[in-house]
DNA sequence: TATGAATGACACTAACAAGTATCATTATAT
DNA sequence: ATATAATGATACTTGTTAGTGTCATTCATA
């Protein structure tokens, strides 16, 4: 009943403005996004995609052909921003605390999830998701590694990034564990280091037990 | 098969046999996971279940309560039969040699990926797999690492099963790699092994390069 | 100011799928 | 033997959902 409260507010009718109709489309994209990763996109129905974005169905149409259509976009949205965040001036060990701490967030689990669980419908976006994900993780460890340990070392780039995500994120994928904390991530970014022998000349070295 | 092949059989009516009864639900199930491996869940009809087992849908109620109980019947049957093949005399090179190579088949990739998609419906499947799959591939590493390098190498199991999948089989669960060849399986093996120093005295220690 | 475009609300259609009913048929059980 | 249970074939009912139609409303644009 609350009018102004934007939670409850009703949405006007007719023609949105301009900036309304620039917004539109991306308040639809993540309304959509919670959506999928709860249900999975085979049990989502187009009727709750418009109740969360707060729309009528007619007016998703006229943005997306359908359902497939928002999935996609919304899956590529996302992915293309995956790889986006670039403090190039981090040490090789931060730069694993945070692939580690953001591919095992809710977001990025649940997007790979979905991902999997379609890429037979969908194989562009499991291409898309992996060229923007995994691809470009790789490629700036190699980077840095080459930079701390020399082009000898670069081959260990991916076993890293395998150990990074670790047994962990299988059972993270399967819903067996909950997201990563900071200090979780942390700890477990110096001991796949550790085992590949890629210990920062000026970091202390981390005992392995535990 | 052998000699009621049940591609051009046409089934005959009636009340079943003793024998037929017994084998009547493993073929359901048999029956149902090619299409759940390609359709997905959720995209799976009953009827499609009931045309591809060669019986009616009625039939199939008579054994399960709905699709959901065909679906679980059939993970777990699978999943129960990946941790069998146990031949303890083998080393810990042929027994890695066997997990990538098992691991990376196109059933168990697809089963995993249809484990991974319905992890929010089905969260007892995403476990049994779990328990019955990676937790006692780890454990059986343990046992030949503990045998081979002694107590102080055995924390390396875990680290050794998360290579052995590698992003090799991340880029599986996504569609983008056909299965795993048996000489593909050998060397991605060995070189897992050799990178956490577990090289077999008696084995030649294989060079790093790709 | 007048016309048209985009929207919300709501009803509608068509297709599809889960589950049930019926009947003839074949085997089991008593 | 006779009744009963399970099945194949087929049609049916019921519920759900994708997609469309209609109309009033609000704003853009000329």
């Amino acid at each position: 009943m609350t009018a102004h409260d934007p939670a409850h507010r009703v949405r006007k009718r007719g023609r949105p403005t301009a900036s309304e109709r620039v917004e539109r489309r991306a308040q639809i994209l993540e309304a959509a996004l919670p959506i999928f990763l709860e249900h999975g996109y085979g049990n989502v129905t187009f009727d709750q995609l418009a109740t969360a974005a707060r729309v009528t169905k007619r007016t998703i149409y006229s943005y997306f052909d359908d359902k497939a259509g928002v999935f996609t976009a919304m899956v590529r949205s996302l992915a293309t921003t995956v790889s986006s965040d670039a403090p190039d001036q981090d040490t090789l060990e931060s730069l694993c605390t945070r692939i580690v701490y953001r591919l095992n967030s809710a977001d990025l689990i649940g997007l790979h999830r979905l991902v999997i669980a379609e890429s037979t419908r969908f194989p562009e976006l499991a291409q898309t998701l992996h060229d923007n994900g995994d691809a470009r993780h790789i490629a700036r460890l190699a980077d840095h590694i080459r930079a701390e340990f020399g082009q000898v070392a670069v081959p260990r780039a991916q076993p890293l990034f395998t150990l990074l995500l670790g047994e962990e994120h299988r059972k993270r994928l399967l819903g067996l564990l909950p997201p990563v904390s900071l200090a979780e991530a942390e700890d477990h970014a110096r001991r796949a280091l550790a085992l590949l022998g890629l210990q920062s000349s000026k970091t202390t070295v981390p005992t392995q037990a535990e």
